[in-house]
DNA sequence: GGAAATTTGCAAGACGTTTTGCATGCGTCG
DNA sequence: CGACGCATGCAAAACGTCTTGCAAATTTCC
């Protein structure tokens, strides 16, 4: 109880009486080490309550052991099941999680990006939504792995990540056409993003399976929100005949969605069923519960993780990669 | 464009014909440094692209400016914001934060607190709800710094900020109070918790304010979840005669009370008035939108982030802080 | 113009780990 | 018995930054 001496690898070696060379060898495995003075050396670490350093193993290594994951919104859900994916994979391996938040203007992109190069971290998984070529450049040109979440594969700037959107939206409309229903509007969001142009293609690709033909009247575009998909509804809903199903682009337009049904005096699934899409905490709140297709968050993140693990642990790149994750549907009381 | 060579401080003080030692001090100001020198500094650092490398800093001054947030669920939505009320205020300090999850037995609170202390973080924010002495006792033993959400001040286990959930509760009922409400109900969760408790006596003291007898009758006490707010809600509203609004211990527990009530026939605010606390998303999504509490999360992770800060810039402790912020009501449409 | 105050340089040691080429000791196999 | 393979030790050089006491150079002030 003399000093609060800091033990270091030297005490261990000397405890374990062996030199630092094994003792270090026993942590990394690159040169082989008998069993009986592994079992020794693991004992005094374990009895001294020794922690290789950090700062000192990465100052010699060139690493941080530390990745990212950047996201563009706090609110959204699906980001912290993603972010659990992620540590799942890479805590074991002793990597240290940052998860960073891009939004507005106080901790724009540039300067979360810039942070993270500073801080030196070895990957970047970037989430967000608002990325630009320039920041996959600054990322990939400091040395940095990165993946990404959809978006197009292009050869320097790392691999990609994504959900099947367009499968997804497909198993729900096919949903529907199984149960019957036949005239399914479709109230999209925006098709400048990934998810509006997928699973737009998702709603054509069901329908052709089952060999009906795609009537454009049923297909609205607005914005991923509440409001947006209450006002494309009620625009599909002035139809005649009135379509059977709504098909929603996200939850949120499909609680809008039932605003305006139940706005006008109608009943959900009774008179128009409803579906959504990513399956957020609220579509199981809601009243109906919504019938939706769960985004594989967790999943997502897990699959990023080893690809940063891929990236980092191993030989340099054998070009990009891009992994597809299979979505699920989720039938609850609105259809 | 011969080596890729890394830029390092011996590298700038070169193009800026300074030393080495200026340079530093231009970056740590631990000296004073003329004007002119400063700047012709910080423009070759600006050009060379210099960063300071963390891992040698970190091994130099035994700081790895990296904190942890400790969370206990993913899917709870108060946690992110916290995180940006952390980032907010520490990632401009160049600290990396490491948001960790520790639920299941996957990765349990005693791996996650390994694993941080492993990796020498220089501070620890406890949000898990599960988390005991012992784990307190660990990280600090550790010579880490700690702050908690919630439980009760002790000296060895450093600082506390929390919401004012007893002021919260009692501006809801002084709300309803307000409006003429006089038979009102409370739906709380569980009481071994310190929101199930505290929130209570929010119930009492507003009662007591303004001059009324707290029925108890009038109080159950369930589990914070929607079928226990359901349940309970059943309870009350087979009493004579009916209350008039029911009180809820959080907004999942809200939304049991709307299925109970609807399920009755009744209509919400018309026969029954309802409340929820925390104004989680689907407080505002849900039919009639929920009138509830605001939990600032982005404000407690930025008090935390601060008193992290404090504890760790500067003298060596002044003794244990409790930081205690006041919550908002939100009116909608259940009251 | 001279004294005082301010700014900068020098040189080297630490921080704790990983890596490596060479040497040594030991047991085993043929 | 000689050779070989394996387990280990040794010593030292990085990795990039911060710190520091003292001396030299420069500026500021009266």
């Amino acid at each position: 109880m003399s000093k609060e001496h800091r033990v270091g690898i030297a005490d261990v070696a000397a405890a374990a009486a062996v030199s630092v060379t094994t003792v270090s060898h026993v942590l990394s495995g690159r040169r082989p080490v008998s069993e009986r003075t592994k079992a020794k050396v693991l004992r005094v670490i374990e009895e001294l309550g020794y922690r290789p350093d950090p700062s000192a193993r990465g100052l010699r290594t060139g690493r941080s052991h530390a990745v990212a994951l950047v996201v563009s919104d706090v609110t959204n859900p699906f980001y912290p099941l993603m972010a659990a994916g992620l540590q799942e994979v890479l805590q074991p391996e002793g990597f240290l999680i940052s998860v960073c938040v891009a939004q507005g203007t106080t901790q724009d992109l540039d300067s979360v990006i810039g942070h993270l190069l500073n801080r030196r971290v070895d990957g970047v998984v970037l989430a967000s939504l608002n990325a630009q070529d320039r920041h996959f450049n600054d990322i990939t040109a400091a040395g940095t792995a990165l993946v990404r979440l959809s978006g197009e594969l292009d050869p320097r700037f790392g691999d990609i990540v994504r959900a099947d959107d367009t499968g997804g939206m497909a198993d729900v409309v096919a949903h529907l056409l199984e149960r019957g229903y036949r005239r399914i509007g479709l109230v999209n969001g925006e098709l400048d993003s990934a998810p509006g142009r997928l699973r737009l293609a998702g709603y054509h690709r069901a329908l052709r399976e089952f060999g009906l033909d795609v009537d454009e009247d049923l297909i609205v575009t607005g914005s991923f929100t509440r409001t947006g998909g209450a006002s494309g509804s009620h625009a599909l809903l002035n139809l005649e005949p009135r379509p059977e199903a709504l098909v929603c682009g996200n939850d949120l337009m499909a609680v809008g969605a039932m605003d305006a049904i139940r706005e006008r005096g109608l009943t959900v699934p009774g008179d128009v069923a409803v579906t959504g899409y990513d399956d957020i905490e609220a579509a199981s709140l809601v009243t109906p519960r919504l019938t939706t297709v769960h985004n594989p968050a967790f999943e997502i993140g897990r699959a990023c993780a080893r690809l940063l693990l891929d990236r980092l642990s191993g030989t340099p790149s054998e070009g990009v990669r891009e992994v597809v994750l299979p979505q699920k549907l989720i039938v609850r009381e609105s259809t």
